[in-house]
DNA sequence: ATAATATTTTTACGCGCGTAAATTTTTTAT
DNA sequence: ATAAAAAATTTACGCGCGTAAAAATATTAT
């Protein structure tokens, strides 16, 4: 109600009549002073509403309350998804988050940790760019801030790797596709820039190699992180030169599989399991979007939920730790199969 | 090369040779200091990699070099976009951008406000959640930094705002549906939360009545945004009880379209300008993934560029004059008809 | 070379808060 | 009521840098 000219500590500790050092005391844990203490600072905090200055605190404190979080492409709407998870959590541990997106360049990676490091975070969380990060720049700082990898893995660098299980994800949609029509044909950039896609190859090929079933493969040209376009134009490609092998596609991602569908759309093939469909189409990531997809995009889901909040629990505690865990552990969660239409 | 063991200016001022008050001026501003020493301690930067402690500078700064980015919902790709292209003109001007999302969250969006003003930015870019926002907190906020808004306007709050024109966007679409084919019909949230949509609303009955055709319009349920199922489940219900007055339909925008193709799509509606299609649908926004709907989404496109560019522009303008603008200016941009299939 | 100008250095203070140590006051236990 | 424990206060210093004023030095013009 009053105005709020309280400048600094000082004035608002001899206008609520305590010292300076208990009102410091009180901000850094609420709980350390005498409850009749505490209720005097909230009731002058009321009227006068006075915040301690950001900067001040953070120059003295050896460590801030801020936790870095960065994705490698922010215009993906998982990784939107999957940094308000984090966001979240982290404001739940009284903790300051800030978001960054590499926008899919590791120049701007690198300026991102550079910039980070200079505010002396707790703590970060990185989803690297992956084969187009510059590891030694990361490991670099991951040798001065606690750092928790997250979605991809980048080996021995970071102190933990929380992400989902890709052979999890592959083995539950080429078993249901294999066991429910003709055998699933793998269908992938032929360079994936993410490493996630290289275990979902691998996984795709030791799940086939288990069910006695022969692999097929088709990798398709592009780089970058537009992968929508680049699987439609692959599949543009690949479908007007009729070179498909059989007629069960699995995607590498669902990113890809928008692309295919638009593709499939585009030239007239009808998608899905019922009687007169000529193709059937599956994915992975379970993407916000593909739900919308035409038609619906059967996919194996990430838990967000349990991957958001290992990651910012096994932040904390390798921070309470001091920075170093003993091994670093890694963390897989697995996928849970979303039957939709497409397959 | 050489280990980065230098903790303050002090120390780095006596490596250099050059006193600490010189040095603090080179990190202001790198030309107000003699080419000779710069290239000293440029040479020596180069050396023993030391920066500034980011707390301390801001701490005695009257103002800081941050600029805060806020959007309401990231997770949809238009407002990732916009942020991508937000932040890249603010690290050309030398400040630091700063992102957050309300996440659709009116609470979220006044903590985002409280937590912004103790950073002290230089300026904010905010594109406020529209009705849910809470007006009053914003206009104090906006007394005490200097604020944009861009997207969606609050009629006098903050310094200016930057958007995209609606009317521009609607009389576009609607010109271009009613010369080739049937009357459009304005398909939208019965009670959007965005003023863009009230705008876009009256764009269409205003460009009909000079078209002098009838109006028709299809208002949906729901709230929060989540705008692709609404449109979804909006549309099942409309198109199953066969309540579409014209076989155009015109969406307020393109999420709401999304979902409003993936409904024809599951319901067997053919969609596009063909001979045999059954409706036709076109959109507002250009969003990121209407190229890949099915069919691909005829729309109006922003100048993401534009409107990135001239609300950064305004912003430095607004900081350089100390504040305050003359009179609160209001710039919009025009739409761009995209021609796809769907329309 | 000398004067005028521009730049740098020296000196000094302040920013707002963390935090440690010693002391005093309050609360709790006996 | 008294002793023991807990909390608050006082005092004092430090963090790393901005910045102002005065003095010293270097650059440029004449």
């Amino acid at each position: 109600m009053d105005v709020d000219d309280i400048k600094n500590m000082d004035e608002f500790a001899s206008i609520v009549g305590i010292s300076r050092p208990t009102i410091s005391k009180y901000f850094n844990d609420a709980d350390s002073v005498r409850p009749t203490t505490r209720l005097k600072i909230e009731e002058a905090l009321k009227k006068y509403k006075y915040r301690p200055n950001i900067y001040a605190i953070n120059q003295n404190r050896k460590l801030t309350k801020n936790i870095g979080i960065i994705v490698p492409y922010l215009a993906d709407p998982f990784f939107a998804e999957i940094a308000r998870f984090l966001e979240r959590r982290v404001l739940d541990y009284g903790f300051m988050p800030s978001l960054f997106s590499a926008h899919g360049d590791t120049e701007i990676e690198k300026t991102i940790l550079d910039t980070l490091r200079s505010l002396r975070p707790a703590g970060v969380l990185l989803a690297p760019l992956g084969r187009a990060s510059d590891k030694r720049h990361i490991e670099e700082f991951c040798r001065d801030v606690p750092t928790i990898l997250f979605d991809s893995n980048i080996e021995g660098i970071g102190e933990a790797f929380i992400g989902s299980d890709n052979f999890s994800f592959v083995s539950q949609t080429v078993e249901y596709l294999s066991r429910t029509g003709s055998t699933p044909t793998f269908f992938e950039m032929s360079d994936p820039a993410n490493p996630n896609a290289n275990k979902r190859r691998n996984a795709y090929l030791a799940m086939m190699k288990q069910l006695e079933l022969e692999p097929h493969m088709v990798q398709i040209e592009g780089s970058g992180w537009e992968f929508e376009e680049i699987g439609r134009a692959g599949a543009l490609k690949i479908l007007k030169q009729d070179a498909l092998p059989t007629d069960t596609i699995l995607c590498s991602n669902d990113r890809l599989a928008i692309g295919l569908l638009s593709a499939c759309y585009e030239l007239g093939i009808r998608v899905g399991r019922e009687k007169d469909s000529e193709l059937r189409v599956a994915s992975h990531d379970d993407h916000p979007y593909s739900k919308f997809t035409c038609p619906s995009l059967t996919t194996a889901a990430h838990d967000y939920e349990a991957v958001a909040s290992q990651s910012v629990n096994t932040l904390f505690k390798l921070i309470e730790e001091g920075g170093r865990l003993n091994n670093r552990e890694e963390k897989l969660f697995a996928a849970r199969l979303i039957m939709r239409d497409s397959a």
